[in-house]
DNA sequence: AGTTTTGTTGACTGTTTAGTCAGTCTAGTT
DNA sequence: AACTAGACTGACTAAACAGTCAACAAAACT
């Protein structure tokens, strides 16, 4: 096994038991056992508790991006370009539920200060251009930036929770979340 | 001091802790400290830490909810009812920062399904049926009532994370308020 | 006043935990 | 083959933890 894949391993253990018993909930005792290293092996490559949770987080942040990057071809419109930004969101938390659910705890949670700014405005910094320049030509609505940046990721969340508490088939789940685009763009345009 | 003195100075404790530092992060040792009682006590009265925690957050949920329905006037149409539950939802919150962080922070936990379901539903029947008939007199788009909810819910959260995150006097946080349930209605109708 | 019940205490305990460490193994380099 | 550097191990430890309990205090009841 090559360090890649033990690190990945332990990235891959520890989000199915933070997500099954929350952070402090897991011994890194489990999570070494759940990964199949020795204890000590999470040591090496995460010397605290915390920074393997803050590696967590940054790793699927960073997943989820890429996938957004990847899935969203260059788009005319402001309107076709955050859509293709929502609904790739919501692809891949459908095909990463765990992860997406970690996600929400995580950024409840008081761990979140502990994130450096500058990485979580890197990460950001290109939507936020794209709505600053909506604004500036009118087709979204002249609110705070980080209003309106709220305002997606709380409803992106709502709609995660609810895809996940309701059963139903994969066109549906897509109709939905087309749909909610839609709501979504009507509620900041 | 008398009994319920202690119960609520345990649970106001427990609240700032868990909000700073977790659930899981703060011991209970720690709580009956900041509580001013001894160790004992807290257990003679929540025979487990997790008990404690569902306590907190069913007490929580019962002061809101007494707040929405004694600042509620019986208004006539669905539009208002629904911005008189939102306003009051949304000032409680910010009166009560703390309190409402963790709700949204147990929201996420997996702490959520150690809650009795039915406990849940009763809180949430009345206005169901309010947003049921909603649907039924066309008022509100027709999508599944819980889906509503699901919306209602997660727009109120992210609303009052802008809120606790920007400064802004007191008139300019009651407009946002008021400006943002328009969005919702205009989301929802 | 005496008795019982209920509230309250904090020292204590068995267990669990994050993190350490002395040393082994593996792969690459000279 | 000898050497080196980093990967890897798991037994170990010191501290922290949730929960107990025997004793005491204060009400409440008879």
């Amino acid at each position: 096994m090559t360090t890649m894949d033990k690190k990945k391993k332990l990235l891959d253990a520890a989000l199915k038991l933070f997500v099954e018993y929350g952070f402090h909930g897991t011994p890194t005792g489990t999570i070494a056992k759940a990964a199949g290293v020795a204890n000590g092996t999470l040591f090496h490559y995460y010397p605290t508790k915390d920074e393997l949770v803050l590696a967590l987080y940054i790793d699927l942040k960073k997943r989820l991006n890429n996938y957004i990057t990847e899935n969203t071809s260059t788009e005319t419109t402001l309107k076709a370009v955050l859509k293709g930004q929502y609904l790739s969101t919501l692809y891949w938390a459908l095909e990463n539920k765990n992860e997406f659910k970690f996600m929400e705890q995580f950024s409840a949670s008081p761990y979140l200060k502990l994130i450096a700014s500058e990485a979580m405005e890197k990460h950001l910094k290109p939507l936020f251009a794209l709505l600053k320049q909506g604004v500036k030509d009118g087709h979204i609505k002249a609110l705070p930036i980080d209003f309106i940046f709220t305002m997606i990721t709380s409803h992106t969340f709502g709609v995660h929770q609810y895809l996940t508490s309701t059963k139903m088939s994969k066109a549906k789940q897509h109709q939905l979340i087309s749909d909610t685009f839609e709501l979504l763009w009507k509620m900041i345009s």
